[in-house]
Parts: structure tokens; C-alpha cells; sequence
DNA sequence: GTCTATACTTTGATAGAC
DNA sequence: GTCTATCAAAGTATAGAC
């Protein structure tokens, strides 16, 4: 099982592109084969279906948060400039697609999180990915932070604030919903550390 | 043009019912009129294809906002208590789910905002009635905020909270990301108000 | 591991009688 | 306004040679 093939990586980043744009359900394999190059016997000989090509992409996220997000943002050395540095990547995505595309991770949480269990499972990983190194944001600026600050459920609120503010930026094609909702969060944790 | 044929209101109940349980591409014509127990004659002559059924779904939407959300909600006479009754709405359902199927309105959004225009702006409208009723709650309250809070942008984030806290809710078939997002949201709310 | 050809199903939508 | 029958296209997935 050769995890490290060119043609794997391929379809991989065709799949997870068309996912974004298009959603889950309205790509078809036949586009990904036509995007990625590839053949339809390579893709079923890496991913048994059409959702196991879903959970690589998954993973494939996984990996590209950990190398494109957080590791750039941790050169900050103040940690709540560190957390705002991770929500910077998504105004910068934002700015760069006209405020298309949206989050990934939760468009593809809007369509099929019911849908099938084990793919949900898998978004919950994403999320806890990201709300794990949000904490550590916070957790690490803790002392400035009003006494008793329950850091655990202040990461849920920021990506509450992200995603939510990225789905109202992409339907409303503005940057204004992103920016406010974060300039607000920002508001409330300069408050948390009067 | 009958708007008042109660097939059509079946037609719209059972589209809007299986597209936030499965979304819109995964739900096929057929399923929609085996639910609604009509026939493919009726529906092509109320719409005229799949994406003009979404559109009456959205107006559907619209105007179960205001019976069921809105108009309640104005039973409380303090305007942050009336903001919160919304979100409590959003609550209950995820109670009564057991934290599935999400919002309505954000999961189409993150499904098809960018795929059809017209219903990006149909979307893009249905949010803007929620910000509207969330902004004049702020409005009411204004004379307690502190002095130049900006009830728009804070109204924005108010639906992020609620948008993001609720897809979280669902990955992570817990009521937790939800309520601690909320109570945060709160949290700052009295901040404003100290 | 990749190619080509194809099986089989379901899709959205239409036609025409009633 | 509704019924039944049906179309053409697109969907996912497989088979078997190389």
C-alpha cells in the first residue's frame, strides 16, 4: 500500500478542491478524473468509494492546517495575536476567492453531517483540531485573561465566530459580516483582560 | 396563479423538510413526491425545475421565521431577553434532534452559496431578516450598551454565534459548542451593559 | 498502477390523456 | 390540476487487459 504516490496525492487535491467549490454530491467522479488527470481504474484502485475519497480528503486537511495554519501562526510570539494570525487565514482566503468557497471543513459539515456517520466523526476531528490549538491560544495567554476564564468553551465561541462568520460573508459576497464578527470578538477578549 | 393550493404547500413542506435532512443535491424529485404523496404532473406545474422549488422553500423559510421565531420571541419585554429567546429557539431544535440537521438556512448556504446566484441571494436575504430582528433587539437595548457600540456589526456576530454554535453542535452531536458559545455571547453582553 | 469499455441505476424533466 | 408513462443524460462503480 504505497501511501506515496504522486497519483494518490492528485486526486487528492483535485477532490478536495471540487468539494469546496462544489459541494460533495454535485461533484461527480467523472470531473475529478478530468481534473486530477487520472483514470478511473487509479482512484478505485486508491479509494473504495466515493465517500472513502471523502475521508482522505478529510485527513488530507488535516495535514494542510497543521502545515499552512498553525505552524506559520505560531511564529507569533504574543499568543492572542497568535490566535487572531489563525483567523487572519481565513480573511486572506476569503479576500482571495471574493468571498467564495467559504470554510471546507464547514460546508462540507452543512451538507453531509448526518448523512453518514463515520464522515461526521471525521469533521469532528477537524474541528477539535482547530479548537485545540485555539485553546492553546488562550491557555497560554490564561494569566491575562479574567480569573476563572473557561478557556476550553472561549475556543468554541472563536470558531463559532469564524465559521459563522465566513458563512455570512460568502452568502452576502462582503467581507463586512467576517470583519465585524471578528473585530467584535476581539472587543470581548480586550474586555477579559481589563 | 393559485399561491393558495394546499398541494403546493405539501410540495413546499416536504422539499424544505428532506433538503435540511439531506441537503439539496442528495435529495431527488422522486423522494420529494413520494413524500408529499404527489405526482410529477403537480409539481412541474407549480415549478419549473428543482432550483425554482428551492426558491419557494427560501420564501417558506421567511415566513416560518416570523410566525415561529420572530413573532414569539416579542413577547418579552426586555430586548436581551428577546435576542436570546431566538437563540433559544435554535436550542430547543437541537434538543428535539438530538443535535442533528442544523440550521436550514446554513447548510443550503454552505452547500450551494456559490453554485446558483439566486439562491446566494435568496440566502443572502432570509440572513438579513435574522440580523434585522437581532439588530433591533440591540437597538432597544442601546441606552444600557456601552456609549457607540455598533449594533450592526454586533448583530452580525450574534448569527455567527448562533450559526457557527449550531454546526458545531451537529458534527459533534453534542448541545455543549452550542450553549457555551451562547453563554459566552451572553457573557460579553453584560460586559457591554457593566 | 493504469487503461478502456461498459454495466447498471438514478437523475431531472417532459408529453399527452384526463 | 393531476395522472401515467417515458426520455435522455449523468451518476457510481466494475471488469479485464496491459
Amino acid at each position: 500500500m504505497p501511501l506515496r504516490g504522486k497519483t494518490r496525492e492528485q486526486l487528492l487535491a483535485s477532490a478536495a478542491g471540487l468539494f469546496h467549490r462544489q459541494g460533495f454530491a454535485a461533484t461527480g467522479m467523472a470531473q475529478i478524473l478530468e481534473h486530477s488527470g487520472t483514470g478511473s481504474g487509479s482512484l478505485y484502485h486508491f479509494f473504495k468509494n466515493k465517500e472513502d475519497l471523502l475521508q482522505g480528503v478529510l485527513e488530507h486537511y488535516a495535514q494542510r492546517f497543521e502545515v499552512e495554519i498553525a505552524a506559520p501562526a505560531r511564529q507569533h510570539a504574543d499568543p492572542i495575536e497568535r490566535l487572531f494570525a489563525i483567523l487572519g487565514f481565513y480573511q486572506l482566503m476569503l479576500e482571495q476567492t471574493s468571498c467564495q468557497l467559504g470554510c471546507p471543513i464547514g460546508n462540507l459539515a452543512g451538507e453531509l453531517a448526518d448523512s453518514h456517520d463515520s464522515v461526521r466523526e471525521g469533521l469532528a476531528r477537524l474541528f477539535a483540531l482547530w479548537r485545540s490549538e485555539i485553546k492553546a491560544c488562550l491557555d497560554a495567554a490564561q494569566d491575562r485573561l479574567a480569573h476563572g476564564t473557561d478557556t476550553e468553551a472561549l475556543a468554541m465561541l472563536v470558531l463559532s465566530v469564524m465559521e459563522g462568520g465566513v458563512m455570512q460573508a460568502r452568502v452576502e459576497r462582503s467581507l463586512r459580516p467576517f470583519e465585524n464578527s471578528v473585530a467584535m470578538l476581539r472587543d470581548y477578549l480586550n474586555r477579559l483582560q481589563a
